[in-house]
DNA sequence: CTTGACCATGGAGCATAGTCCATACTTATA
DNA sequence: TATAAGTATGGACTATGCTCCATGGTCAAG
């Protein structure tokens, strides 16, 4: 593991196009740990490391396929806890793809939806208007 | 153009599965524009009829691809603006296909992602650990 | 004509996901 | 050593998308 040049706040910002105000909300979620560097006093600064980067664009990621801060919260503490049992790495990430699956099928359902009904107008409207019912959506 | 039964909004829920606040919640915003019954005295009810139950139906489709209220609101509007130039109609919906296509591809890199940890846990962890940062998503 | 189920309206309250201060301390630079 | 820039903390505020409730009117059955 090659551990690559911390860096404060406003870096790690720069780093993820996050407002700093957004990376210390994750923060206080638990979604973020950063350590604590030795300057800053009584009040030490967060210093963030490379896999904080990926973490972040992890939850990005996650959010953008529907996820609650809450779900993805959960998500990496059960992906944590059982860090060590590769086995059981194994099936958190399944489900997680299992759900992605599922997002994908409901995506491509509505994409045929949008697809038949372009290609329906094209056609100049004839009877049978695609239905919404009959995409499993 | 067939003319389904029209329905109160407790039939109309269960037609869609939404609760009734969350109906007269979206048609407050504009979402769904049910007609009047002759019933109902000073504040006439409301009728709903199929076509709505297909509204509701996209609209939560559409939330689940990623939309707010408002986009979703100003797509519709949009679409109905244009509902008799089948040319704007068609470039509506263009527009909705390629942000789901977006959408679609964000999916599958966060899925190859996934897919390749599984596949390098399984090859009991060799060197060059799968990157999110080598995924375009 | 009463009673229970249903409807409309308006407004309060809530969860999520930020966003924006005010205050105060620390650090680097001049 | 003054000063600007960066940081931490706590709390207020906002937008979105509901969800709940009080009040009051309407309707259909008995």
């Amino acid at each position: 593991m090659v551990k690559g040049p911390d860096m404060l706040i406003s870096e790690f910002a720069r780093a993820t196009d996050l407002p700093v105000d957004t990376i210390r909300f994750y923060i206080a979620k638990g979604l973020l740990k950063p350590e604590r560097s030795a300057k800053g006093g009584a009040n030490p600064y967060q210093m963030f490391r490379q896999e904080d980067v990926t973490a972040a664009r992890m939850i990005r990621l996650q959010q953008t396929l529907g996820y609650s801060l809450g779900e993805i919260l959960a998500l990496n503490e059960e992906y944590r806890a059982g860090e060590h049992s590769p086995e059981r790495t194994i099936e958190v990430l399944q489900m997680q793809i299992a759900r992605l699956e599922e997002r994908r099928a409901a995506l491509d359902a509505a994409l045929s939806f949008l697809r038949g009904k372009v290609e329906w107008i094209k056609a100049g409207k004839p009877d049978g208007a695609p239905r919404l019912e009959d995409y499993r959506c």
